[in-house]
DNA sequence: ATAGTCACTTTCCTAAAGGGAACCGATAGT
DNA sequence: ACTATCGGTTCCCTTTAGGAAAGTGACTAT
């Protein structure tokens, strides 16, 4: 019984991890887009998260980075231009985005109805 | 073309409702032991949920009921009980814990790495 | 010289999430 | 009369997320 504590103790400390790092309103979005193109520009990004802010852009990209799952290359082009692309790791997220997916069309659905 | 552009805006959208109903603290937490125990009172969420006050599960709780998640049943009991069940709607939900709760695992691994 | 592009940064601001502590009403036990 | 339990609510406060708008620096094109 306490063994099933302590796993279920993990369990909350994982769930927790998880949707402090990808909780708030872009980091889904983005990370949707650059599994969609797997290499983007800043610009390309901004223009596909429409509404997003260069600013917060800014935050989101590096806080992904931070957590290896973005990498950043800046490019030798005039004017500078900076792509991103999803690494390898960043795969586990894909069950992720495809549940929150899955379900955000079955509820959309399911809200329209009352 | 236009079609695939349609169906990702479409994907955008369901992410971000999916992400704006269970984004925040607690809510996956609570679908998680709720999950767990199919039935609990207000103060075994709170005991579970180390942390949360009273005035934060509360509000959680009625958003949950109001998206059609979790039933509230208020018991014949002296002093009064109120019950939380997971509705069977709810179990759309699953995957998209269970897909946070493996990446969050691995995640936790990997950047103890670091 | 001027204007434009790109990838940001900076400053300022607001709204929302969340926490702390106390309180409430109904009821029960001692 | 006093204390406790349960399921909240109320009030106040701090922190954080996020948005608006402007600016920056390196470079190019006209």
């Amino acid at each position: 019984m306490d063994i099933n504590k302590d796993i279920s103790k993990e369990d909350i400390l994982a769930i927790k991890d998880a949707i402090e790092l990808l909780g708030g309103k872009w980091k889904f979005c983005i990370l949707y887009h650059l599994n969609t193109y797997q290499t983007m520009r800043f610009k390309d990004l901004q223009e596909m998260s429409v509404g997003i802010t260069p600013k917060v852009l800014s935050k989101q990209l590096q806080e992904l980075e931070d957590n290896l799952l973005i990498t950043r290359t800046v490019n030798n082009t005039k004017p500078v231009t900076v792509s991103y692309a999803p690494t390898k790791y960043a795969e586990e997220i894909n069950p992720v985005i495809n549940a929150l997916l899955s379900f955000g069309s079955k509820h959309r659905e399911k809200i329209k109805e009352k």
